[in-house]
DNA sequence: AACGATTGTTTTATATACTAAACAACGCAG
DNA sequence: CTGCGTTGTTTAGTATATAAAACAATCGTT
């Protein structure tokens, strides 16, 4: 009672569920399978409870032996999880053709992203046919606070919810760009506002650059981001408000009007 | 032990895993939310049980309340682990820029699919740039006895593992093409290997068509498969022989190549 | 309003899932 | 070969997750 945030297993909490799916983030966020004894390991917990978790997912095929004896990768049912989620977003299909439409007019990977917590999480990925190509963006996350997508999606709360925001996490820095506190983000977001849409050349990282704007539902609340991004060479720099700008609005524009919003 | 496929639940078998595993599926094969009372009655367990399967869940966010109060959707920590299973096949790496090249050249959907246990599932999909779009076809499961592709990916078995293959599952019939028995189904692979691609119209559903050939790994075994599909309409039906089948052979070549096969 | 039915939540006695400890099988170094 | 450190597996006593039952809140229907 003492300490609240460990407050603690609560009287409901069942915790062979918890310790088995921590398994499968574990397997997930591994490169190479991992043997009982590893995993027992990485959730700290007895290898004769990790024999058992890996006995239940293994007979639900949630996870597979490896190439090598008695080391265990992911099973494939956990796509169907996966997919199963985008698939019940319906903001993904209404917003595919458009993407698509964005990609082919503007030669770059045309993405659409939504707040999940503190992250930004991408739901749908189109790649440009040039020659760079990200590695499978779908399903990626990164900060908000220190992406410009980040506060292309955080543009509509006020300045207590900003400050709310940062309050849960450190906030440190990924480049010369990051904003590091409440202040440094407010600022950012105003800017976004300002100017309705983000040039980001090297905000995330050095050498990518891209331009996202906002998408709003029925209720004019903003709930995702249409975004193109690619290295800085993929962009003519000449063009960014008579060009990729108004691409990228628009975008965002018939999507919104998709999911019912009728604003400006 | 007198039943041995009821074998049972054994020693090792942690409940609470298995079941909220169960609830995620539930959640995902829903169009719409769950209450809690639902997907108790979907899993046949107690309201207690799910309240704190429910519980457990919704506090990891693998679940999360829908705009409906007290009922649930999948949440998007789901996501991470799909795609990392899918990070974790280096053959939709490899694969990707030749599919897209296909997809490309053709003008037709291009996609790489695995043969899972008796079922087809489709790792990657480039879709075409033409009015018709799948939806989602990455994560889709089809039956390997009754798809042209699946027959594809069988026919490096013997005859007699192509039996066994059968004789754990019944093979309603789908279309008229479909095989219904082990024969018919030897048959058809035969017709595969004797062609070393399918041209299949209408042999999944009516109106659908596509090209499909196998992707070999460095020991020759096949592991993969490589198809088009679309609409009857999309395909140019002659030119079969002399554009479409060339074209994806080669895909599927430079992919075994790039896994390391160096046969014909 | 009043009713019955259904919901989410809490409680508690009991069945059972858990883990420490012991076991067997393997690998590896000296 | 021997010994020590692993590994995966089994067991048994105990802590604990579970589900029946009771509870409270909500919802349609008459």
């Amino acid at each position: 009672m003492t300490q609240p945030e460990a407050a603690n297993h609560a009287v409901y909490f069942v915790p062979g569920l918890h310790r088995g799916l921590k398994v499968l983030e574990t397997l997930g966020a591994s490169e190479e399978p991992l043997s009982l004894s590893e995993i027992a390991r990485a959730l700290e917990i007895s290898r004769s409870s990790a024999f058992r978790l890996v006995y239940t997912l293994r007979q639900m095929e949630f996870i597979k032996e490896a190439e090598q004896k008695n080391t265990y990768t992911l099973g494939a049912r956990v796509l169907n999880l996966g997919f199963a989620y985008l698939n019940q977003q319906p903001m993904t299909a209404i917003a595919r053709p458009h993407l698509s439409a964005l990609r082919d007019k503007v030669n770059i990977s045309a993405h659409l992203s939504v707040l999940e917590g503190t992250d930004v999480l991408y739901l749908s990925s189109h790649q440009a046919r040039a020659g760079y190509v990200s590695n499978m963006v779908t399903g990626t996350r990164q900060k908000a606070y220190a992406s410009a997508i980040g506060w292309c999606l955080l543009s509509d709360l006020s300045e207590e919810e900003l400050r709310a925001f940062c309050s849960g996490q450190d906030m440190a820095a990924v480049t010369v760009h990051t904003p590091t506190d409440a202040d440094m983000l407010i600022e950012r977001v105003h800017d976004v506002v300002a100017k309705g849409y983000v040039y980001s050349k090297g905000f995330r990282e050095p050498g990518g650059s891209s331009v996202a704007a906002p998408v709003r539902d029925a209720r004019g609340r903003i709930v995702a981001c249409v975004n193109i991004s690619g290295p800085d060479g993929a962009f003519d720099e000449t063009r960014i408000e008579s060009f990729y700008w108004p691409a990228v609005a628009e975008t965002a524009q018939h999507i919104s009007r998709g999911l019912g919003y009728t604003g400006a």
